[in-house]
DNA sequence: TTTGCTTCCGTACATAGGTACGGCACTTAT
DNA sequence: ATAAGTGCCGTACCTATGTACGGAAGCAAA
């Protein structure tokens, strides 16, 4: 092991700390940038220590982003962690929750248009002269 | 008006088209660049014309953006305009609607996560701990 | 002590999807 | 005939989200 403190079960390095949450070193690096991680204070010339709440951290971050959060996002869902802010927290997440339903709506619509050209196609004997290819032309707008 | 040939309803300029299309100038030309607009040949010494043709075409892909197509995959599906084979417009449209699906079911994932979790906001009484919070905090992989 | 892995740090590059800038050409209105 | 307003063209720049690179330096084992 590593650094001017033993690293333990309880801390660990910052590669480790990207073994354990499932990212690159480099992600690691590239949120303390943003701001999303905090680097903890490195000892005279040795290596900086992380513990499981970092894990945790980054965990946070990766499932917000599967959630649809940006970096900016879960930045600002990260900041009510420190005290109580319910409201705001849920205020961001019906933000994101209309935007969503917006999407699914747009890609049903998109969806029954596709399903039934492919339907149309799959009954079409002219080899040439394709359906798709005839409503594409004139229903896009 | 501009250009070796009158400008008229059914011929337009690029800044025209793009007011039509309700994009920036400079858009119209990225997706020339990009491949995803012809550029029409331009008269000599004279200026480009367009039609209500590139104007449904910028919109395609518009409004496939707002379907969470990327310009690559808009390509394909634009690709169906060009005479191809009723065979291969069908693959690519039924490749489409695989994707199309896929990405319903993440997003309604999504949806039901973050509902359920506005929910137990909206109903949380402990003015200490928001369910939001503790969820991504507890978020495994 | 040498080998070899890792950390640290700064900087550059990648990709998607644009937006902005600068200079020149060309038309139209005054 | 001159200024305003576009178009044309190339190039640079921007945000978001990372990834990769290069060199110095720490550390641990053979």
């Amino acid at each position: 092991m590593y650094g001017s403190k033993p690293v333990t079960q309880n801390s660990f390095t910052i590669g480790i700390l990207a073994k354990k949450a499932g990212v690159n070193v480099e992600t690691i690096r590239f949120y303390q940038r943003r701001g999303l991680l905090v680097e903890p204070i490195k000892p005279f010339k040795g290596i900086r220590h992380y513990t499981e709440q970092d894990v945790q951290r980054v965990r946070f971050i990766k499932q917000g982003q599967k959630l649809g959060f940006s970096l900016d996002e879960i930045s600002e869902l990260l900041s009510l962690e420190e005290g109580r802010h319910c409201r705001e927290a849920k205020e961001i997440a019906m933000r994101k929750l209309i935007l969503i339903r917006e999407r699914i709506k747009g890609l049903r619509t998109m969806e029954t248009t596709l399903s039934i050209l492919v339907d149309s196609c799959a009954s079409n004997t002219d080899p040439v002269s394709c359906p798709i290819i005839q409503t594409l032309l004139k229903a896009t707008a």
